[in-house]
DNA sequence: GCGACAG
DNA sequence: ATCTTGTCGC
């Protein structure tokens, strides 16, 4: 089935999966897909229902070579993926509103990489931008619509706390 | 040469 | 990312 931001029913966890393996290079500003995706491809294998949208903790194309984490990942898995990062590698971009929702676009001289939203009142904003095979417009519509109360969109929140060490409830 | 720099 | 301190919301 091909889901929309408008009709998608809920934010139900279908499945959940933690992959642990060595780290294989240090982190490096422009490079850190080749540090995380290898662990990723690993998780990715562990699961049993394939996604039909990926939502990365860090830059889509918002990188100095359109190839961020999001879209390099989106690229070996073939399927559609969101960048949504914590904080700026690259691009310009003017103020944010300080209401939640008020987003302004980020550049690369005329282009556009991404969007900087308020995902969340008196929060810093969060990076957004198309990974693989979706537009910026779609990308916000599913931060919007996958955001709760807090800063990051649900997927990202729940994927992050599932990693850390105080979530190995088995 | 100097500063910037996802996680 | 990690660490530490103080504050806020449920």
């Amino acid at each position: 089935m091909k889901w929309d931001p408008a009709t998608a029913p809920d934010l139900s966890v279908v499945e959940r999966v933690v992959h642990r393996e060595p780290t294989r290079m240090p982190y490096i500003p422009g490079l850190l897909s080749f540090r995380e995706i290898p662990a990723a491809l690993g998780a990715f294998e562990k699961l049993s229902v394939m996604p039909e949208l990926v939502m990365v903790d860090g830059q889509g194309i918002a990188h100095p070579r359109r190839l961020g984490v999001a879209a390099h990942l989106g690229l070996w898995l073939d399927l559609p993926t969101i960048g949504i990062a914590k904080s700026r590698l690259y691009g310009q971009h003017a103020e944010v509103g300080e209401q939640r929702g008020d987003w302004v676009p980020l550049y690369a001289g005329p282009e556009t990489i991404g969007a900087v939203l308020r995902s969340r009142a008196k929060v810093k904003p969060v990076y957004v931008s198309p990974g693989h095979r979706i537009t910026l417009e779609t990308s916000m519509a599913w931060v919007m619509r996958c955001l709760g109360r807090t800063k990051l969109p649900e997927p990202t929140r729940l994927a992050d706390r599932l990693a850390s060490r105080r979530d190995q409830r088995k």
